[in-house]
RNA sequence: CGGGGUGUAGCGCAGCCCGGUAGCGCACUCGCUUUGGGAGCGAGUGGUCGCCAGUUCGAAUCUGGCCACCCCGACCA
């Protein structure tokens, strides 16, 4: 391709509302234009990065065995009543002119498991994994970030189908291994962690994260094991489970906090620190209320929570906290709390003397000791873990560090959470009916292309790994109208073209400042110069991640010395 | 959804407080010069000032409503 006849607008200057730095230089480099909140155009140079990295996806996914296919965006309101999802409050919803309702695909389940369930009736048909690249739509109620988060986006969605949990294991660890062959062949550092599987159900779920100060999620690392796990998920070690009955006289007394309703006001008001304070925090978790426990200065993790209480968490409404203590928020406290369960963070156990409300306006109760005061319900793991926490794993003694990081991929071993309520199953060789066991398969390609630029860029602009780069070369011209110059660059082009590299020739009339800031924005891995050198007979060749250290070439062995030099950076990624 | 902020030329911004001919830089067009890190000089093109209403002789500017977008939080298959 010739520079001078791409559509490549690349700004000197950004617009002020685009923040993180991948959003910063897709965006100048002009490889994306924002349409609306959270929807992009690609424009050329970015709809070739984003369909290497579907290329390679697309291989490692036939690479195990999954089957490519494709789903419609438009998804009938019945199926995903017939799951019980269509209350999901991302959908987007959209009616033709009868009224009839249909969602915007958002993931694809649904669909898949209907085609399923009508074409697979016998044991003999599984296993079976299909996916499908595909544009998603979730009404997101805060898109940001760029291609981060957006509400219409690309992702690789596999789905496998097996018979029992032995296959359902075998094919989530064939999508993991190929998870991990994507990201490596994209040159991208990730990390899988342990993850929480939220809304989605199932028991088994591994995210994959690439590492970034951008990134929304936290995950926890153990510096002796190597164990990593989402912050919603990652399991503290070392607590105690049981609370010990105490004996004596219940001392606590209760003393007056005016307007006191936040943990640092009451710490002002008492004059005590946070950690001697007990948070009492009123959830609602499917039918029940209940009150959860943690020390002031910790904070409370409501997906561990209810997986504790069997059903998802949330935080319960100042009509309820009002109801169940009869006071304002802020003042809640287990001491005195009837009828409903009473879950202690299990850091909690021992704890003495400590300071809880008194489930009266303007009041809390100093001096309560844990087990004598009052009793718990449940003693459970339910509060974030934090860096300097000890490991979950059992016998390890490691601790916790933290990241952020971009969650590009997520695996989830479903169960028969869909196949159960649709209706999908075989029939055995028994004659038995059985459910099928599924798992389900998340990739962001889009969120990738961007997480790859957080990943690896510097002050001048993008580093694209060459497996993912729009183009593996570029070569510029320094002054077209030098005509040995141009002669040589012109004949370069040729060759290395006919060799089969991926090169852009930047043959436009600019000056060599230009076209020098626009390769270092773009971020092509192999720069090709033919400028003053030529007069000798020379080239320069530099790497952009080694920018500092060009290295001059013969013209005459320069196509085949830099076809290796690719095939080397390729090597690197395989 | 709560809090904060912004909408003026393709991009970045000033003007608004204190109403009176809409401005600057970059980009773009033409000419000449220039060619190893976003060139110089000269001459130009381009704007319903987010939208609607109101106040006023007169509104980018004041008032009200609406919309869009960004950030923080909540939320998050």
């Amino acid at each position: 391709m010739r520079a001078s006849q791409l559509f490549s607008p690349t700004l000197r200057e950004v617009p002020a509302d685009a923040e993180i730095i991948s959003h910063r230089l897709l965006f100048r480099a002009g490889l994306v234009r924002k349409v609306a909140a959270g929807v992009y155009s690609y424009l050329p140079l970015g709809w070739r990065i984003h369909q290497k990295l579907a290329q390679i996806v697309r291989e490692e996914m036939n690479a195990i065995g999954a089957q490519e296919m494709f789903m419609p965006v438009l998804v009938p309101r019945e199926l995903l009543e017939e799951s019980g999802r269509i209350g999901v409050d991302i959908l987007f919803h959209q009616k033709d002119r009868n009224e009839r309702d249909f969602i915007l695909g958002f993931t694809h389940e649904e669909v898949v498991t209907d085609i399923v369930r009508n074409c697979v009736q016998s044991w003999k048909q599984l296993p079976m994994s299909l996916y499908q690249i595909q544009t998603k739509f979730r009404d997101e109620p805060r898109p940001r970030g760029g291609l981060i988060r957006g509400r219409e986006f690309t992702m690789k969605d596999s789905y496998s189908f097996d018979l029992d949990e032995a296959g359902v294991t075998k094919s989530f660890e064939a999508h993991r291994s190929a998870y991990e062959a994507i990201f490596k062949r994209a040159g991208l550092d990730y990390l899988v962690v342990d993850a929480d599987s939220g809304a989605i159900g199932g028991s088994q779920s591994n995210e994959f994260m690439i590492l970034a100060e951008s990134g929304e999620d936290t995950v926890l690392v153990c510096d002796t094991c190597g164990y990593a796990a989402n912050a919603e998920r990652a399991e503290i070690g070392g607590l105690l489970t049981t609370v010990a009955v105490g004996t004596g006289d219940a001392a606590s007394t209760v003393v007056s906090t005016p307007g006191a309703h936040t943990v640092a006001e009451v710490c002002d008001f008492l004059g005590v620190p946070a950690d001697k304070l007990i948070k009492t925090i009123i959830v609602q978790s499917g039918d029940q209320v209940v009150a959860a426990l943690v020390r002031g200065d910790r904070e409370l993790n409501l997906p561990k929570l209810g997986r504790v209480l069997g059903s998802p968490a949330e935080l319960a409404d100042a009509a309820t906290v009002q109801r169940v203590t009869n006071a304002l928020v802020g003042f809640a406290g287990p001491v005195g709390l009837s009828g409903i369960r009473i879950v202690l963070d299990a850091e909690l156990a021992d704890a003495a003397d400590m300071v809880v409300g008194a489930n009266e306006n303007d009041a809390h109760r100093t001096g309560v000791t844990v087990g004598l005061d009052f009793m718990p319900t449940d003693v459970a793991d339910i509060r974030t873990a934090l860096a300097g926490d000890p490991c979950g794993k059992s016998g390890c003694s490691g601790r916790y560090s933290t990241a952020h990081g971009i969650e590009v991929g997520h695996i989830f071993n479903l169960g028969t959470r869909y196949s159960k309520v649709m209706g999908a199953s075989v029939q055995m060789d028994t004659g038995e009916q059985r459910d099928i066991v599924m798992g389900c398969y998340g990739l962001g390609i889009s969120r990738t292309v961007a997480a790859a630029v957080e990943a690896h860029h510097d002050d001048d602009g993008i580093i694209w790994p060459v497996s993912i780069a729009p183009y593996e070369v570029v070569l510029i011209v320094v002054n077209p109208k030098d005509d040995a110059q141009r002669g040589a660059a012109e004949q370069l082009y040729q060759e290395l073209t006919n060799k089969g590299v991926d090169v852009l020739y930047d043959d436009r009339d600019e000056r060599s400042g230009v076209k020098f800031k626009d390769a270092d924005l773009l971020g092509y891995p192999v720069r090709v110069v033919a400028g003053r050198g030529v007069a000798e007979g020379m080239l320069e060749v530099v790497l952009r991640r080694d920018k500092a250290n060009p290295s001059a070439v013969p013209i005459s062995s320069a196509t085949a010395d830099i076809a290796s030099l690719v095939a080397e950076e390729k090597g690197r990624l395989s």
